[in-house]
RNA sequence: GGAGGGAUGGGUGAGUGGCUGAAACCACCAGUUUGCUAAACUGACGAACGGGUAACUGUUCCGCGGGUUCGAAUCCCGCUCCCUCCGCCA
């Protein structure tokens, strides 16, 4: 959620910005503003009256002690009439406010000066290229038959227990993606990220506070009984954390880990882009997640990237970076860059890791502050990155990995595996 | 699932319907003193929003929503959450 003040300030800079989207904001906020103004009218009238009838009140009660009654009585007849007034004044206030509070929901975040305009992930930027695809035969399998011939992950009795999308793991398939999230979680360590284990379900508040709702609402499985979210990702529950916080100074740089399982319904896709490991229902994923300063987020934002990067390179996974366009950014991004892995035998790349500058967008719904050296509040910056997400890395792996003898695990996992080759 | 208790500022915790944005204590911050640390003393010390260049000032907020009243942290109604005990369970 944007902040309205800065709306205020900022109103063609904003509306530029957005165009980044191919999201004509003027009408949205131009209502807005003439709201606001009406509210800020209407707020100021009330305070008035408010403050008159305060002081009747309080000249009511001097009146009783010291027993005036005829005087209380006049006063007290005075403020009845104004009570009207009150009401309808307060009922128009209110009613602006959620307008407001309603057309706020609709503005995404503005994209940074960086960011490229576009409609599609086809106008996306590649920044940067590591790693090198490998020459598989011409019989190279793709993921899903590896797993199959090595009983590694079972989608069809994922199925049976569960539904499509909820693979099951199976003995070096399972060990292989304890491996993951062991090897993801120590090295987040190493880069001075704080593990936590946080809960798996959330409450609305949470939602709302990361911005899934309302927006998203029919992306996560719901517990209707006790109205509880499942995750789509550790995001949600680690930002959380800091909702409602007012951190003491300006020097904090907070960074946390977690590794869960992340839910997701996505409804509506078929096809090979769902075949195998591509997109899951329910997947695991390490996240990182800073809380920063303003003026120290987009220093931030550069780690994380060197630290996915280090995590892809020591897997020994072609991939790429890509700066996501303005039309193929989340709603509540700033600035976005992809990483994508090379699937050798599936000739094409598989996004593994998003990592996000939210600036106030996302403080501002979490109220997530801090106490700046002239003692005022402000919103501090959020942002976050997957590092990494398992399925398509695993699917990767399998592909990029597969020779005569087996599929070779990677030099950093074998400690984390206890093997070097699946081949039976 | 059953019974009871509770929700007040960063924390503990007072609070008779008007003098309470809220005592007191602790913590935090600034200063004085001290050879350093500690202690002691002094002062400041919640948030949001509006108006104002600013000094400042108005309003709202004592879990949430409604009601009674000229006036509510205080009375009434509904809801939510938390805690304790019992039951069930890992």
């Amino acid at each position: 959620m944007l902040e309205i003040q800065r709306i205020r300030k900022d109103r063609d800079a904003l509306v530029e910005g957005l165009k980044k989207r191919n999201f004509d904001a003027a009408p949205l906020i131009d209502t807005l503003l003439e709201k606001d103004s009406l509210w800020r009218n209407k707020k100021t009238e009330l305070d008035e009256l408010l403050s008159e009838m305060n002081s009747i009140a309080k000249q009511i009660g001097e009146f009783f002690k010291s027993g005036k009654k005829e005087e209380a009585e006049v006063l007290r007849t005075q403020s009845l009439a104004m009570k009207e007034s009150e009401q309808e004044l307060r009922a128009m206030v209110n009613a602006l406010e959620s307008e407001i509070q309603e057309l706020l929901y609709q503005i995404p975040n503005v994209p940074k000066a960086i960011v490229p305009p576009g409609k599609s992930d086809k106008d996306n930027e590649t920044v940067f290229e590591a790693g090198s695809i490998p020459n598989l035969s011409e019989d190279a399998l793709p993921h899903w038959e590896i797993c199959a011939k090595y009983d590694l992950i079972d989608f069809e009795l994922g199925v049976k227990v569960t539904g499509a999308g909820f693979p099951i793991y199976k003995g070096k398939g399972a060990k292989l993606q304890r491996a993951l999230i062991n090897f993801f979680l120590d090295e987040a360590e190493k880069a001075g990220y704080r593990e936590f284990i946080p809960p798996h379900v959330v409450n609305q508040a949470s939602g709302y506070g990361t911005g899934q709702l309302p927006d998203k609402e029919g992306q996560m499985y719901h517990i209707g009984v006790d109205d509880l979210y499942l995750i789509p990702t550790a995001e949600v529950p680690l930002t959380n954390i800091y909702r409602d916080v007012i951190l003491p100074n300006e020097d904090f740089s907070i960074k946390i880990t977690g590794y869960t399982p992340c839910f997701r319904r996505e409804a509506g896709s078929y096809g090979k882009d769902v075949r195998g490991l591509n997109r899951l229902h329910q997947f695991d994923k390490v996240e990182i997640v800073r809380f920063e300063h303003p003026d120290r987020s987009e220093q931030a934002h550069e780690e994380m990237i060197e630290h996915v990067k280090g995590l892809l390179n020591k897997l020994n996974l072609p991939y790429r970076i890509l700066r996501l366009c303005g039309g193929d950014m989340g709603f509540t991004s700033a600035l976005t860059y992809d990483f994508e892995v090379y699937s050798t035998a599936q000739k094409r790349w598989l996004e593994v890791s998003s990592v996000s500058n939210f600036e106030t967008f996302q403080a501002n719904r979490l109220k997530l502050r801090f106490k700046g050296a002239d003692g005022k509040t402000q919103l501090a910056h959020t942002l976050n990155g997957s590092a990494l997400a398992l399925p398509r890395i695993v699917a990767a792996l399998l592909e990029n990995n597969q020779t005569e003898a087996g599929v070779v695990i990677p030099e950093v996992l074998r400690p984390y595996c206890g093997f070097d080759i699946i081949n039976a």
